[in-house]
RNA sequence: GGGGCCGUGGGGUAGCCUGGUGAUCCUCCCGGCUUUGGGAGCCGGUGACCCGAGUUCAAAUCUCGGCGGCCCCA
């Protein structure tokens, strides 16, 4: 028996103790910022990684470059420096020598792999290149660390970099990423807010960077995606060059997107609830328990069965718990942990030849005939993620409120996620920001809203953006 | 950047103000008995005062420093 979880209107309490009682992070490391993945956590990363890896498969190669960054390398292109410097770890000694030349451990790999990109594009031909890496990276932050949020370590980042003969079919691979991106986050279920970053918080050395938020329960928004157009500003650093068609020399157009371990943060806390983990079937690590109802003299037979339906289940991630606990016990230990599918079995169930099944999502208990239950496995899976989906909807689009005045903005800031109108202009743009963080023009939102309308602090006319606190 | 609060078994805590008892309670964990259809009960057991210095006959308790955590404001 252990104790309840603090309820999910107490999201700060709640998602520190669910990390730790689902046994997903162990936040006792000792160093600030870094924490450990427990093997059922990193099962969760596993099943979700896979399918971040089997889009990106598609058209972009693995790849792995080093961990350290040269400081000359690093310090080359002065707006990305500008915007990294102060979150750099320096690797200053090998043993009891000083280094030469200092050694980062990147923060983003984008210095580490163009230097080497130089050398690999010499021709048209070899473009388009298409790669990406799932690394550590390392960034020494300041503010309030919190497990797979804010990290010293981020453990767990994609990163793809892709190089072009045009800007313009740079333009397209952002296209395609941000559909890549939207669809790992359907199948997810977790609704985002696409926005294109205002210009004061794109990512450093960008021409620009389009971002998918999620609405976390608290109203906060979590950066969990980024895409980026960084023309040939980065080409021109590294001379990425390339000869063309004709015999003449000119320079690369490059994209970079990345995600890290923030999708699982949004994962556990859009779709989790006071009991804990709900997860989609298609990521859990448990995605069907099956929990015998033992009676003294009828063991064996319960069991007997259990143990023939994970077998006949044995395709998916099946897991019988045979363990001492009342059955009770366990549908609450397997509900923290978000075990997808529960099936119960005991003597009634055997002398009828059925079971009782429970969603994680509904939770209400039905009975399914025995020889039924391989079958519909998949329909259950596929509607379980449409219902978490939907249910992700309207809770975000409870968080989210048209404020087309100044006044109920800024009073609607950090309950939820504000929509207005904002002018192209630099100044307007400052004077909103003062409220809370701009994310930038919306591109995609899961809610209908007019597009256009009179900016919020000037009045002329203005584009539809989204203000909200962030983690 | 500025301010505040707090470090006690694996987790959560009482004790600290006013120094001295076998360091409290819940939970987890281990062993046993008994039970099992939504967090069972009883018995027994292991396990802790963040680190360093100082004050003192005596420090979880007071002082200073370090490290770590949390919160608020900009």
């Amino acid at each position: 028996m252990s104790e309840k979880l603090p309820p999910k209107e107490e999201f700060s309490e709640w998602y520190h103790e669910l990390i730790q009682r689902a046994e997903i992070m162990d936040v006792r490391y000792p160093v600030k910022g870094l924490y450990v993945w427990y093997p059922f956590g990193f099962k969760i990363r596993r099943s979700v990684y896979s399918i971040l890896r089997e889009i990106m498969d598609r058209e972009h190669e693995e790849v792995y470059f080093p961990a350290l960054i040269p400081e000359t390398e690093l310090g080359k292109e002065g707006e990305h420096i500008k915007g990294f410097e102060d979150e750099v770890y320096w690797v200053t000694h090998g043993g009891k020598d000083e280094l030469d030349v200092k050694l980062a451990l990147r923060p983003t790999s984008e210095t580490a792999m163009y230097p080497m990109f130089k050398l690999w594009i010499r021709s048209h031909a070899d473009l388009p290149l298409k790669v990406y890496q799932i690394v550590n990276t390392f960034r020494y932050e300041t503010k309030h660390t919190r497990p797979l949020i804010r990290l010293r370590e981020i453990t767990s980042f994609k990163e793809a970099h892709t190089v072009h003969s045009t800007f313009e079919e740079a333009e397209e691979q952002v296209k395609k990423a941000v559909g890549y991106y939207k669809e790992f986050y359907e199948r997810l279920a977790i609704p985002c807010i696409i926005c294109k970053r205002p210009e004061w918080d794109k990512f450093p050395g960008a021409v620009y960077t389009i971002a998918f938020d999620a609405v976390m329960p608290d109203g906060r928004t979590l950066q969990v995606g980024t895409v980026h157009n960084l023309g040939d500003n980065f080409a021109k650093t590294f001379e990425i060059t390339y000869e063309t068609v004709n015999g003449e020399h000119s320079f690369a157009y490059q994209t970079c997107y990345g995600i890290s371990e923030r999708c699982i943060a949004a994962l556990i806390s859009i779709h989790g609830d006071d009991l804990g983990l709900v997860l989609p079937f298609e990521v859990s690590p448990v995605q069907i328990v099956v929990i015998p109802v033992l009676y003294k003299g009828k063991e064996e037979e319960v069991l007997r069965v259990c143990r023939e339906i994970s077998e006949e289940l044995k395709r998916y991630r099946v897991f019988v718990d045979e363990g001492e606990e009342r059955p009770g016990a366990k549908y609450y230990k397997w509900e923290l942990k978000g075990a997808a599918i529960r099936i119960e079995v005991g003597p009634r169930e055997v002398e009828e030849n059925t079971v009782v099944v429970s969603f994680r999502d509904e939770r209400r208990k039905f009975k399914v005939k025995r020889d039924e239950i391989s079958s519909k496995i998949e329909e259950w899976a596929k509607e379980m993620r449409k219902r978490m989906y939907t249910k992700a909807v309207e809770e975000m689009a409870k968080r989210i409120k048209m404020c087309k005045d100044l006044e109920k903005l800024v009073e609607w800031v950090g309950k939820g996620v504000a929509l207005t109108y904002l002018c192209r202009s630099e100044r307007c743009g400052e004077e909103l920001d003062k409220v809370g963080s701009v994310l930038g023009e919306v591109l995609e939102i899961p809610l209908s809203v007019e597009s256009k309308g009179k900016c919020v602090i000037c009045g002329e006319e203005g584009r539809l953006v989204a203000v909200a606190k962030t983690y």
